[in-house]
DNA sequence: ATAAACCTACTGATAGGTAGATTAATACCA
DNA sequence: TGGTATTAATCTACCTATCAGTAGGTTTAT
């Protein structure tokens, strides 16, 4: 029986602390201290860092996109896509405690392998797609306010999702990333969805 | 004499590789090959790296104030202080090759010593306050448009011009920084043909 | 029997930091 | 003016801890 579950702890255990302390922040010793198994076994599972990293930046690709595909399936107004997506980088703002995966390896950039580099523009593409999608819907719907761009919209949307974390991040403070959010989702309209209007 | 040219050179290797490696990922060894002493040197200068962090973020704090006096000194209007403003956090950019010190090292902030904890939130004040004043004299000279609320302009501002540079950065592109900005900057009135505006 | 999973024990490189000697620039003083 | 303390600045040499990673043996489950 392939035992996934090292394995898996071992990416949760890796997520966390690369999105805590940053990819050059953690090391193999904390991921062994963390599931409880030797560091030298971490090899087994993952021979490097680097495919270690690539592994987690593709699970969490993976594991992104099926949140979005939920949240379409779920909410039908442009608003309530966005409000959903907010709601998804407030989680994982996790209090100010962490960041998102995608801007704690932004930040460390000299220190990843390539095929990371390449999976994070792949992963942001995947992103701004679905909210420029999200702010096309709440465009024609009226669900969100002042939407002269979509996908201007949604470059500054991530833009401001991802700084919103670092904001919180920088006093460890979620406040600091409600405050920074605000204005945004003031646009969303909170009128009934039946009622698209305009 | 007391040579501060060495004193400089290290503070100013040690910005540059902060803000593109951040806090964990350079080194004494890269500063001294950077400014050509031996590594053990430094320790003269900067006796902990905790120490030398410290050093630099009161001297990002004390440039970046001066930077917005500056700014004060030179623009009147709330649109031109706003532009003025974007155009720091586009040169600390540096085309996605570097994020402004605060933002990186709030990335790393489980590894800084609480004295950098208290400083960044010392930083980040200085920065919403200033931006909050922005924001008042170009809601009440019109020249920003759709200003709301000042406090909360100047915290969603900062989100995005911090989320833009991490945009960048992803990859290593400046026209992510130009996207990210691009709406605030439409809300800037360019009624002064001598200064047009990017 | 086989193979996955994990172990102990190790490697070379690098991390931040220290000890103590040497060099270089300044200050004092006859 | 010349000589001598003094101090800043840098050096070589080393320390301990940790880093990612390897070699090879042991356990465990099929």
């Amino acid at each position: 029986m392939p035992s996934n579950d090292t394995k898996t702890a071992l990416l949760d255990a890796a997520e966390k602390a690369a999105r805590t302390m940053g990819f050059d922040g953690f090391s193999y010793a904390d991921l062994a201290e963390d599931v409880g198994i030797r560091k030298s076994s971490i090899h087994h599972h993952f021979p490097s860092k680097a495919k270690l990293s690539v592994a987690l930046m593709q699970r969490y690709h993976e594991n992104f996109q099926a949140v979005c595909s939920e949240i379409d399936a779920n909410f039908s107004t442009g608003g309530e896509k966005l409000n959903e997506l907010i709601n998804q980088y407030r989680a994982r703002s996790d209090d100010g405690k962490r960041l998102c995966l995608c801007a704690s390896f932004s930040a460390s950039r000299d220190s990843l392998s390539p095929d990371v580099v390449h999976q994070i523009s792949l992963f942001r593409a995947m992103v701004i797609d679905w909210l420029t999608g999200a702010f096309e819907k709440g465009q024609s719907d009226g669900s969100i306010s002042g939407v002269l761009d979509p996908a201007l919209e949604s470059a500054a949307a991530l833009s401001l999702l991802e700084g919103a974390q670092l904001a919180a991040r920088a006093e460890e403070n979620s406040a600091l990333f409600e405050n920074a959010i605000k204005l945004l989702k003031l646009r969303i309209s909170v009128s009934n969805p039946l009622y698209p209007g305009r």
